[in-house]
DNA sequence: TATTTATAGTGTATTATTGACACAATTAAA
DNA sequence: TTTAATTGTGTCAATAATACACTATAAATA
């Protein structure tokens, strides 16, 4: 057995990127830390590695945690791994991002970490470099969601058309022509129409239609041009 | 201050996928290795994390030594944290995805590491996880090609636009059309007509172009549909 | 119960983009 | 000068994207 003995074993943070949307804006799940250092201060939820934990179950335990929800969908982001980004220690945080249905979330198990749900133009100054984060975080959402269909990890299982399209519009912050959109999401072939009506509508009810998981995965890259070519990312 | 006194502290490895393309193939730089564990087997270029060292200023250092290349392409691929990934010791591992013209690197420092440029097809068993970090860099390789123009990173600063092809065709290991390729490609307004002649063609000289690197900044974005839609990645 | 209001759902004509395909031009080697 | 290999370009048909307007439904209200 060989180990490397010179080298300097680091700090490893997790940190969570949690998305969710309400039906018109998209959401953070941030924390208000009742810990130090910045007690009292906005962050994204976080923790660090254990020893004996692999990564991506180091961030599923993070967000179970917070959210009470398994399964969900996540996916890393990027590491974050400025000398001084933590002033209290050398800390390297590897960024998470996840989707989730708000609807589902645990709220009690939010309530007692201090969270809450903010919308994105709304959300406050965080600590050290989670304003970053978020900022790439909503990058990749705008990028992905151009390429894949995983606005539906936002959505109910049951959702209609015009809900998805809502959605759409608060990723990219832009009007989308309601036929050119409906057309173009329906060849898809990836929604299945479940024959049940929208309730909660005031006026018509919309259909209610839920993804066809077989075809998801066939079709992974469906969604490939769902960006407005105006919101198409400067860089990286 | 504070710190955090109860969290283990982990050793950060950094990783290179280094792609080179020789006119013919995509080729990796891997390193035989001089030094245990899995002395004499084949690896990616790595090193660890140093303590004062931001993350991204590692990648650099590691790559400025074997390739003696400054200002290269690099971005993070992947961490790859599964707890026994590396059997000597817990080891976390960020991957970095470079792109350089094969042409300029330093054979002596090169040589020196005991590493080889390899074609992608011809390369051989790796240690640890190293083909799952080479095979994801394959996939992000294709991905991103396809949305960006970052093939230039792979040729010398003055190219003709068949050698440009002939990179696509290998990055997406099929065949283009020629002038479908042409018209698409000069489309995008990219490209700069240097008034010169590829001199090492052994038939008719091809023009050469070279980037225009104010509207490559511009126009990051404008190589969004460059993948053959049978390549489009399955998921991730 | 008829009208109003808000939202859902659909069709078509125009334009832009892609894909399939063929021929002429250049260069070096035979 | 002929041959072989490769570069460069044009056209037509199919497909996809965009812009745009009317009808249908459901609840609230007059």
């Amino acid at each position: 057995m060989y180990s490397y003995p010179l080298s300097s074993r680091i700090l490893l943070a997790i940190d969570c990127i949690i998305f969710g949307f309400d039906g018109k804006d998209i959401k953070l799940l941030l924390i208000k830390r009742n810990f130090e250092p910045e007690l009292g201060k906005w962050s994204l939820m976080g923790g660090f590695l254990k020893e004996e934990e692999d990564l991506e179950a180091g961030a599923s335990r993070i967000l179970y945690d917070l959210t009470g929800l398994k399964d969900i969908y996540v996916e890393q982001l990027e590491v974050f791994g400025k000398v001084n980004r933590d002033p209290a220690e050398r800390t390297v945080s590897v960024v998470f991002f996840a989707l989730i249905q708000i609807e589902e979330h645990d709220a009690e198990a939010v309530r007692s970490h201090n969270a809450s749900w903010i919308s994105l133009d709304k959300r406050p100054q965080l600590i050290f470099d989670h304003e970053q984060m978020v900022m790439r975080a909503i990058e990749h959402l705008r990028y992905k969601a151009a390429l894949h269909p995983i606005g539906f990890e936002l959505l109910p299982e049951y959702f209609s058309i015009p809900q998805l399209q809502k959605l759409y519009e608060a990723i990219y912050n832009t009007p989308l022509d309601r036929r050119n959109f409906s057309r173009k999401l329906l060849s898809t072939g990836l929604l299945i129409d479940t024959g049940h009506k929208n309730s909660n509508s005031t006026t018509k009810k919309a259909t209610l239609y839920k993804l066809d998981t077989v075809r998801y995965k066939e079709k992974f890259h469906a969604f490939w041009n769902f960006m407005p070519d105006s919101m198409k990312p400067a860089q990286s």
